[in-house]
DNA sequence: TGCCAGGCGGGGT
DNA sequence: ACCCCGCATGGC
């Protein structure tokens, strides 16, 4: 258990309309997200954003008893609040795929991740799935136990590499199986090397990252959107929806999506609720193409379930 | 029960 | 460059 004294740093009006309902609710655990407020832990500080039908306030409260070097800047980062994406909602309005999704959920884009974090998320999807991989993320997150309370909100916390590295026997615990291992390799590195110095190749030259899971650490983490995490699943998809053969699908995918494939990528995972292959690919047939699953988690709604996690 | 599920690496050809 | 298999685990 612990508890940082949390001090109040900044507030902002948010302008942008983004679909925050997604924006704050996708990939969300219910401590992160109710509805209404989203809490998120950013380095040394927590984010809540609080709505108000399409308006939004974000605070900023530091960690560390100290608001020197706190600036929208970190909100502005979170959010990505100075692209409009509206390059990616172009192509993404005439795909036969995506087309549906960005007409909902037009402006949604991912937060940004802590790379360490993120490369956990990666190792914990690799050949699991939505449901298994997020059980095992949010197992690890409640056997570590790390607590911060923001007034009566109590958010529980990822653990840190050091973490890791000191209980690695919670790792089997929280049912990763062999990806323990390989956690605890990523632990290592970002124990050795400042985050902010590790890039994609650091990552992808541990055992057990490949480059899906590289890359959707990068994509998550730094927004390299030309990056493509094509795993297993989307492979499938994009052959199917773009009548191609499997060994072609990464070609296309580029050649379709350029400098936004991850950001295609994960908003797929969205618009079809992370649903396993074959009834991912029922769904294109039938034409569903946005979130509509409600009785059990998926990336859009797994905020409401608590009794999951 | 056995097999699959958002990978990966090692060992074959 | 491929292809194939085993790998922990949970769910069906």
């Amino acid at each position: 258990m612990v508890h940082g004294l949390i001090v109040p740093c900044l507030t902002l009006k948010i302008r942008e309309k983004l679909t925050w309902r997604l924006v704050l609710g996708a990939y969300s655990f219910p401590w992160e997200y109710d509805g209404k407020t989203g809490h998120f832990v950013v380095g040394d500080t927590v984010l809540v954003a609080e709505t108000n039908k399409d308006q939004v306030e974000v605070h900023v409260y530091s960690l560390k008893n100290d608001c020197t070097d706190i600036d929208e800047k970190i909100i502005v980062s979170f959010f990505d609040l100075r692209n409009s994406y509206t390059e990616f909602y172009e192509k993404a309005l005439k795909d036969p795929l995506l087309s549906e999704f960005a007409k909902k959920y037009y402006g949604w884009r991912p937060r940004q991740s802590d790379l360490w974090w993120a490369t956990v998320i990666g190792v914990c999807q690799q050949n699991a799935s939505f449901l298994q991989g997020w059980k095992m993320l949010a197992s690890i997150i409640k056997l570590y136990g790390r607590r911060i309370l923001v007034g009566n909100k109590e958010l529980l916390v990822p653990p840190t590499p050091n973490d890791i590295l000191k209980h690695p026997e919670l790792l089997v615990q929280a049912k990763t199986g062999y990806r323990a291992e390989t956690i605890m390799r990523v632990a290592k590195l970002f124990v050795e090397k400042p985050s902010s110095e590790i890039d994609f190749y650091d990552l992808i030259s541990i055992k057990g990252i490949g480059e899906y899971t590289a890359s959707l650490a990068m994509v998550l983490a730094r927004r390299e959107y030309w990056r493509a995490p094509i795993d297993r699943w989307l492979k499938r998809i994009i052959a199917h929806v773009y009548r191609v053969n499997d060994r072609e699908a990464p070609k296309i995918y580029r050649r379709l999506w350029g400098n936004y494939q991850g950001l295609a990528a994960l908003a797929t995972t969205i618009a079809l609720d992370a649903v396993p292959l074959r009834q991912a690919l029922k769904r294109i047939d039938k034409g569903k193409t946005i979130p509509s699953i409600m009785d059990k988690p998926t990336p859009a709604n797994m905020w409401m379930f608590t009794e999951y996690w």
